[in-house]
DNA sequence: TTAGGGTTAG
């Protein structure tokens, strides 16, 4: 086969070629050349062609046309298929391509059980899992580590740990891949403290895999100190951490709000010159969002050479809860004059901003060319950010117009959405029928609870207010107690709402004292009518108002930082409006920037005023 | 050939 010159062009055609909206043209192009010059007849050429074509979900499509037709593909071609589809977002087109497979004249070989299995555990399908791990054993593979390890994984991963430790215990040596799968399977269900065990037990020597294994664990579970902590073991063992340990450990950063650690890592991964590939991209630009310091995050998306979607994406959400509605449009405007396709997740991204923002003919407008342009069907999620959006800036009736004409099927996020737009602005109609709606479809959950005895206490209706709140305690709901922490030096301080356990509470309180003195003078009084204030006597009213966890963190933060130092607050819940209208006074009393994460946002203070502008 | 990774609303 005469290849040479026409393969090497064909490579650098393959090579210049750009991702994006144009790719799937391009590469029709590049096949019909092949077609004409014989390259279509060259192994090498085909397989270069076809895996490129399987990199990317745009053109998956197209390889597998180009593979329909050949005529007889042999099983190298057959399992490149099979593996390519496996871990794109139609994993069932390997399992496919398997079955007829088996009814080609094409046998089989070594590989192609892993491959299959891979699209298995990718589709989480017990079903499909068993069928192929009797295959495995009935073509003589049965003892074969690859294929064996490939259904420990698969069985793990689908929940079966049963199948999963039977073919284990078979094994006479385990080696670190029997145990990565298995600690993968129980980590991936949530069972990390037998994950944890496993871990600790396996006398395999652990690698890069093994550690990320847990820590990502970890931070899906939420339990993102514990990952920190796993992080920090491993870079005490003997094991370098490489670029997916490292964007594991600053996912787990960003949830916490470490700024500190995370700017370490961020400079590990410069030391050592380790490259910042897309997803490294998009958790550093996420951490640095997250941590409050949008000015880094948009350093690193700068910096970085290739931008899939993703990459955007963290950054437009960046602006979203930064309140920066016009920055987000602005990008979402950018990468599509780019050539990039925004998908689901770039949309809920921007309509977020808009809503935060309150730009709202924006928000409709990017709405409807979600479908128009971009073929994508709203989901649940995006008609929530609308409600939101419309919602928020007091078009309470329009709102509801949109929830009875939308496709879907109205669930508890919608109508939670609403709810809180009528205590925004003050609709106790509205906000009772949906409130009755909302305990009904969600009575364990106790915010439902608290905003319908807050719209019952706004309409003075103290009577059902209490009820309220008696109804909640008898399902036995609790309130998720607010928490603010502060971190000063490396060290977080956790301060919880009338918390008394600080070592330092004595002096806190006392510096509260004079900070609520000067607030005084200038004017301010506690607003107390969103919440159930009129319920209790005054003393409790007092221990609520003045105890909120986050007046405690900043009054802490004004002790122990030098004056004019930026104040970082984090919350767990929403800021209350009353603690909102302090710190904006308190921004301009001590001249203090004061940047506070809140459940769902960011606000900064300075000079008495808000980023929010009031409008969250 | 087998094991670990991304952005979202409330």
């Amino acid at each position: 086969m005469a290849v040479t010159s026409s393969s090497f062009a064909f490579e650098h055609n393959l090579s210049c070629l750009q991702k994006g909206s144009k790719e799937v043209e391009q590469l029709k192009q590049i096949h019909a050349r092949m077609l004409k010059s014989g390259l279509l007849q060259d192994p090498y050429a085909i397989t270069k062609f076809l895996s490129f074509c399987l990199s990317s979900t745009s053109s998956s499509y197209y390889a597998l046309h180009v593979f329909q037709g050949f005529d007889r593909p042999d099983t190298f071609l057959w399992n490149l298929m099979i593996r390519g589809f496996s871990c794109s977002d139609q994993p069932q087109r390997s399992l496919l391509l398997y079955y007829r497979m088996l009814c080609s004249s094409a046998p089989h070989n070594a590989y192609t059980f892993p491959f299959l299995l891979k699209a298995c555990s990718n589709l989480s399908a017990l079903e499909e899992t068993k069928q192929i791990h009797a295959h495995v054993t009935k073509f003589g593979y049965g003892d074969d580590v690859y294929a064996v390890n490939s259904l420990i994984n698969s069985y793990a991963v689908t929940g079966n740990f049963n199948l999963a430790h039977l073919l284990f215990d078979r094994i006479k040596e385990p080696d670190v891949v029997s145990w990565n799968s298995l600690i993968k399977g129980y980590a991936k269900s949530g069972n990390m403290d037998i994950a944890l065990t496993l871990f600790r037990r396996m006398p395999e020597k652990k690698n890069a895999i093994s550690w990320t294994t847990m820590i990502s664990g970890y931070v899906q579970a939420g339990m993102n100190k514990e990952a920190l902590q796993l992080f920090h073991e491993m870079q005490n063992s003997d094991v370098e951490p490489d670029n997916v340990s490292l964007a594991n450990a600053l996912s787990a950063c960003a949830q916490l709000g470490a700024l500190q650690q995370g700017k370490w890592i961020h400079s590990y991964v410069n030391q050592r010159r380790i490259i910042i590939d897309s997803v490294l991209a998009c958790v550093l630009i996420d951490m640095y969002a997250k941590c409050g310091e949008m000015e880094e995050a948009l350093a690193v998306f700068k910096n970085v050479n290739r931008k899939p979607v993703q990459v955007w994406t963290a950054l437009i959400s960046g602006y979203a809860y930064h309140g920066h509605g016009r920055e987000a449009i602005s990008k979402f405007l950018d990468m599509q004059r780019m050539g990039i396709k925004p998908n689901a997740i770039t949309f809920t991204a921007v309509l977020t901003a808009c809503s935060y923002t309150g730009l709202v003919e924006e928000g409709k407008s990017v709405f409807y060319t979600m479908e128009r342009e971009y073929n994508l069907k709203p989901t649940i999620e995006h008609c929530g950010c609308m409600v939101d959006l419309l919602g928020r800036a007091g078009l309470l009736d329009e709102a509801k117009r949109f929830i009875q004409k939308m496709p879907l099927k109205p669930n508890a996020v919608i109508w939670g959405a609403l709810l809180k737009a009528c205590q925004i602005h003050k609709n106790i109609e509205l906000g009772e029928e949906i409130g009755e709606v909302l305990i009904t479809m969600d009575p364990y959950h106790g915010g439902r609870y608290v905003h319908m005895a807050n719209i019952h206490a706004m309409g003075k209706k103290w009577d059902k207010a209490a009820e309220t709140r008696r109804l909640m305690k008898e399902q036995g709901v609790a309130k998720v107690p607010g928490c603010s922490t502060i971190s000063l030096e490396g060290t977080t301080h956790e301060f919880l709402a009338g918390d008394r356990s600080h070592a330092e509470i004595e002096e806190i309180r006392n510096k509260w004292r004079t900070v609520r003195r000067k607030l005084e003078e200038n004017g301010y009084v506690p607003e107390l009518e969103d919440t159930l204030l009129h319920l209790v006597d005054d003393e409790e009213r007092e221990a609520i108002v003045h105890q909120h966890s986050e007046k405690l963190a900043i009054t802490y933060g004004l002790m122990k930082t030098k004056p004019g130092t930026t104040i970082r607050i984090m919350k767990n819940l929403r800021v209350c409006k009353d603690c909102h209208r302090v710190t904006k006074l308190i921004s301009k009393i001590y001249k203090r920037d004061i940047v506070m994460r809140d459940r769902t946002r960011f606000h900064h203070f300075r000079d008495g005023k808000c980023s929010c502008g009031d409008y969250w």
